[in-house]
DNA sequence: TACCAGGAGAAAA
DNA sequence: TTTTCTCATGGT
């Protein structure tokens, strides 16, 4: 698996070049955009950014200032827009009781996320999104795209449970967190790219690792 | 028109 | 414990 695993990040680190994540122009943003892009195509979680930016500062105290309504409505393209407005205040509540980054930066990777964990609306996913692009820890973000490519190249039977695909990874890449967001990124890259609308993943620059692709 | 997108949590089985 | 349902806009 490590070899394979290997293989395919230096293969579409060549096709597609360096993708330099997390999108943001700022440190909360990663944060906000994490919860925002939950079931959701980035092209809206965009949009609801922008809406979010001209009204307000991105930090989590002008969040928290502006009303569960108004903030709703900001939310509005990025979909389930009251549940993310929920979701992104008690994010911002976490982020204000433990004394911002300051007060985060301290705490160990395992603790911060058991931590992330327990904030409503903050599932393994996204906080892991978070520690990694966030917080620059080394951690894999296990999200649908890798477990479509890795189920793809057979490198797990596709319905592990989060923590075990997580883990299953994160045993094969070293501890630079630059790793993970590069290959995290490319993942997702190469899945917008080819796989979603491609499902045999026939013509693309992983073919040749590929069990299922003829030839 | 139907389906999907960088999920999570509650409810039902 | 596992599966199903709910949340919702915007693109293809």
């Amino acid at each position: 698996m490590m070899a394979t695993l290997q293989r395919a990040y230096r293969t579409m680190h060549r096709h597609y070049g360096p993708q330099r994540w997390w999108p943001a122009q700022a440190r909360f943003e990663i944060v906000i955009g994490a919860v925002l892009t939950q079931s959701t195509a980035w092209r809206n979680v965009e949009r609801a950014l922008a809406a979010l930016r001209a009204e307000i500062p991105l930090t989590a105290e002008a969040i928290l200032e502006a009303t569960p309504h108004r903030l709703a409505e900001w939310l509005r393209p990025s979909g389930y827009y009251n549940l993310k407005a929920q979701r992104l205040r008690a994010v911002c509540t976490f982020f204000v009781r433990n004394g911002g980054w300051h007060g985060l930066d301290r705490w160990q990777t395992e603790e911060l996320r058991r931590r992330l964990l327990e904030v409503r609306g903050v599932g393994p996913e996204t906080a892991d999104a978070i520690i990694l692009y966030a917080f620059e820890r080394p951690v894999f973000v296990a999200d649908a795209y890798s477990r479509r490519l890795f189920s793809r190249l057979r490198l797990i039977e596709g319905d592990e449970p989060y923590e075990q695909l997580r883990a299953q990874v994160e045993e094969t890449l070293g501890d630079d967190h630059r790793d993970y967001n590069e290959y995290h990124a490319l993942i997702v890259r190469h899945g917008k790219d080819v796989c979603r609308s491609r499902p045999r993943c026939f013509d693309c620059c992983l073919r040749d690792m590929c069990p299922a692709a003829p030839g």
